[in-house]
This record gives structure tokens, sequence and C-alpha cells, in this order.
DNA sequence: AGTAATTGTTGAACTGAGTCTAGTTAATGT
DNA sequence: ACATTAACTAGACTCAGTTCAACAATTACT
């Protein structure tokens, strides 16, 4: 009895703990008050460990939209479409950005949106949001390159695809929580930049 | 004799100065392993003095950048045109990009362009460089708003612009010396964004 | 049962950015 | 001279992030 699923010591906590904990502290305090010694602290771990489940004290901010992120490089992964052109991909760009949209309302809207306002003062948070962006633009411009996109056009769709979604994503924020829901404003914010680079 | 034009204990280094410095050892051992006390030594100050000229260790590597941005808000401030569509403001942001593209050609090119690399793997530079997407991001889509932009499409239009501008001048920066000038990657690259933004 | 291998936790020391403050220095103005 | 202004400096401080060696808890093998 007692066998866990893997060789060694069981570890002590999770992501989901810590970020718990972390939020707890975030509204309490705010994030720039909080440490991480005392996030662990409540999370009944050492400060040490934190290291083990996070790179850095940013990232418990971004485990939600992270989820969300891994969705749609799966959904672009996993895409087979039969007509491979520009115009066709950049629709399932927009197509997999509204359904992780979607879902997204079902569960728990991640921090790094409720809490955008943050990033304009938080050193941290902006390096960790350029972060994403950037990996985003890798995955979307390799994935544009499939469908017939030269290498520096594709750059550029994707580099304005995520920046219109993040415009329309901040407008969904400030909204409250009278509006919309958010793939309304992806596909309204996002038809220009799909028009214009689906010509030619 | 000896009177200076302001009041006070006169400063005993220029932002000019220590960039020159900083760069200088950026050089020699990467950014990353250049500290602010390194970088006032060699400009022949103390480390707390660094602060008075600039906020972070990153800005050093925006002086050349943050010139030409002041230039672009310059232009667009400046501007007076007797249309005021969409599509006229959309070609007249264009226009202030290229015209500050083409004028950093003829002095230094801005570390931040050259070194670009360096922000996918140093958090400060990160940090930054979201911080100069937001300032120009806000200034381009009041701009936009003069033109008959509603504040969400203004929003997206700045971003779509801003992001586009940058992949284009990662291409640039990456073919090597052997290129076209930078204008013609970003007009090249913008278009579809105007393009689609236009549209009504 | 004993022991090796594996993996997680911990504390401690360290680096370096950024903040703050109290005290000093060099200029101008009266 | 003396007051005022503004910059410089040294030092202490906080905290994120890194590194490392010691230790603890589990499974796997014999």
């Amino acid at each position: 009895m007692g066998e866990h699923l893997t060789r060694g010591r069981p570890l002590a906590s999770s992501p989901e703990m810590l970020q718990e904990a972390a939020l707890e502290l975030f509204v309490e305090q705010t994030y720039a008050k909080t440490t991480i010694e005392e996030i662990t602290q409540r999370a009944g771990v050492s400060r040490a460990t934190f290291f083990n489940y996070f790179p850095a004290k940013s990232d418990v901010f971004w485990v939600d939209l992270d989820d969300a992120l891994r969705r749609l490089s799966g959904v672009l992964g996993d895409h087979q479409s039969v007509e491979k052109t520009p115009t066709v991909g950049l629709l399932v760009v927009l197509q997999g950005l509204c359904a992780v949209a979607r879902e997204m309302g079902e569960g728990r809207v991640p921090l790094a949106l409720t809490q955008h306002e943050l990033m304009g003062s938080v050193h941290e948070l902006q390096s960790s949001a350029l972060t994403r962006f950037s990996n985003q633009a890798t995955i979307i411009s390799e994935f544009l390159q499939g469908f017939g996109f030269s290498a520096p056009r594709a750059r550029a769709a994707a580099y304005a695809s995520i920046a219109t979604a993040i415009a329309a994503t901040q407008e969904w924020a400030e909204a409250g929580t009278s509006r919309h829901p958010l793939d309304t404003y992806l596909r309204e914010a996002l038809e220009p930049v799909v028009q214009g680079f689906a010509q030619e």
C-alpha cells in the first residue's frame, strides 16, 4: 500500500496549492507586497521549494492562461485541413483563439486577464508577459508558414494577431461583468487583421 | 566665469557617458554579467548616481530607440491634416514610422534593435520592452481616435501596427548588413494592417 | 529486511537590482 | 559671508532568483 505513481519522495505541495496561497495574499496585500517567503509559508513548504514548482514568482500569475495557451497550441498542432491557403490558416488561428476563449468563460478566468492593470506597474509581470507573447508568436508563425506564408509575413501576421487579441482581451476585461463573451470581442477585433493578411 | 545654466552642483556625468561606458562593458562581457557598479565605476561616478540618470539598468539599452520614439510622438503630435479619416490616420502613422526609421539609418542604430536576441533571455529587457510597447500604443491609439476610430478599434489597430513594426524590425535586424533600409521592411509588413483596418 | 536508486525538501549563503536616507559637496544668488 | 539649490555618495536595506550540499521519503532490487 501507499504506492505512488512515481519513484522518490512524493511532492509536498502542488502548483495549485501555491497558486491558491499566492492569490489570497495578492488580494490581501497586493502582488508587489507579497513575498515568496509568505506564499510558501502559507502553503506549508519552504521558500526554496517554491522554485520546484514555478521558475519565478510571476508565474503563479499565469497558470490559468498558460493552460489556455497550451490548449491553443494543441488545437493548432492537431489541425488537419484540406485547403492550405493563407486565408484558411488565419481563420484556423482565429477559430482556435475563440474556442479557447469560450472554454475559459466556463472555467476560471486567468488572473493575468482580470488583473491586467498590474502589467503596467510590476516589472516581473511585464517580463513574463513578453515571454508568453514571444512563445505564442513562434508557434503561430510556424503554423502559418505551413499555410503558404513566407517567414517574414508569417511573423508579421502572428505578431499582429496576438497583439490584437490582447487589445480585445483588455477591452473585454475593462468592460466589467456585464459584457459580451470574450470570443465576440476577439472576432470583431481580429476581423481586419485576418482580412488584411488574407489578401494576395 | 564658470557660470552654469542651472543652480546647484553641476552634473558629474551624463546619460551619454553612462551609455558609452555601459555599451563597452556589454560588448566585453555581455549585458547580464555587467553590473551597475561596473558601469558607474568606468564612468567615474558612484553606483547611486546611476539612478539620477536612468531609472533602471535596462534603460541604457533604450536611449537611442527612446529618442526615435519621441520623434515619432512629435511627428504625430504636430500633424495637421485636412482629412481626418481612419485611412489617413493609419497612413500618417505608417509615414511617421518610416520617417523615423530613415533618420535612424543615418545616425546610430539603437542597441535595442541590433541586440534584440537579448530580449529573449534577459528579464529586465523584456520588462522594459513591454513598457515601450505600452506607451507607444497609448500614443498611437489616441492619435487614431482623432481620426474617427472607436476606442476599441483604435487600440486594436495601434497594437497591431506596433507589433507588426516590431516583426519587420526583427526581420531587418536578422538580415544583417546587406539589406534594404528598414523603412522598406516596415512598409511591406504594415501594408496588410493598414489595408485591414482602413476598410470601414 | 536491507540497501541502492530516485526524487523532493530544506537551509544557508550568495549576487545583484532597485530603494531609501542622511550627510556631503559644488555651484549660484544675495 | 551665508543661504539656497541641486547633485553626489556611502551605506544599509529588501527581495528575487541561483546554487549547493545535506537530508528525508519513497520505490525497486536482491
